[in-house]
DNA sequence: GTTGACTCTGTAGTGGCTCCAGGGGCCATG
DNA sequence: CATGGCCCCTGGAGCCACTACAGAGTCAAC
């Protein structure tokens, strides 16, 4: 536990976060603007270090920042039902998996092309393959 | 094969790439300006098709414009050596290699979090997990 | 008072498009 | 010849989620 408020740079190594994003977050209204000092400099207390550290797992976990929005809503209202929260981890869990067989597919496809003739250009699978997909060997462009 | 030289909306629909995309790929260097009308609409030819299409089946491979730019040179010289084309798909693939890790680690991580309590977000584990990453059931922010 | 680390604001850049406004070309029909 | 409807033109802005600067001000230690 902090007692004493602190400085973007104190915030920004308790969580990981650059000094440029979290100025960003406030921007977008994500982070609530602090306190500032007479100097103009943003004074951050313990709840703030809590909000961001709930940004950045929502990021880590590849969640848009909208969704985070939306989130942290929810969060904010402990008795509201949290059908909205678990909808959005469905939905977020249909993306990534979607986007691993996307992947799956695209990494099986390079790895047919590696393995290149070791020669030209002009017999080269890799080439061929841009040139023409399903078939290796074709002319150059 | 097409004879006659055709308009930008031509070229889309016979390659799947938006207008948009073809003038911007034009504008980035991707694609060499083709020749105009009296009226300045660009005229395309067969060869536009192959370079474009080449082009596309990069970008579904996930290679970065610069990267297909690279491809397109090797390309453009039959005769030079084809180890640079190697070395790219090796690159990528173990790009898209990692990627598809640390997506199944989101995966997992995400299937940990969904079917939810049921109940209210005090007791959601979604928003606890977010919260506190590794543990269910904590304070909201 | 001087140093040096820290912070401030505002703006621009990243990749790879995508969209839009406001105008002009082209062709068929009346 | 005029009209309508579709196609095309340019230039610029917007998207996402930051990141990187420039140029100035603040703060604490020595």
């Amino acid at each position: 536990m902090t007692l004493q408020p602190f400085n973007i740079g104190g915030l920004s190594r308790q969580t990981g976060v650059n000094i440029e994003t979290i100025r960003y977050y406030e921007k977008i209204g994500m982070l609530p603007p602090p306190a500032r000092s007479q100097g103009g400099f943003r004074q951050y207390e313990d709840h703030h270090i809590q909000r961001l550290r709930f940004i950045r797992r929502g990021r880590d976990l590849g969640f848009s920042i909208d969704s985070i929005r939306a989130l942290l809503t929810l969060a904010e209202r402990p008795d509201s039902p949290c059908e909205g929260a678990d909808q959005m981890v469905l939905l977020h869990l249909d993306e990534v998996e979607r986007k691993i067989a996307d992947l799956t597919l695209l990494r099986d496809e390079l790895r047919k092309m590696k393995n290149c003739c070791g020669q030209v250009v002009a017999q080269c699978q890799i080439i061929g393959s841009l040139t023409a997909p399903g078939s290796a060997q074709q002319d150059a462009i």
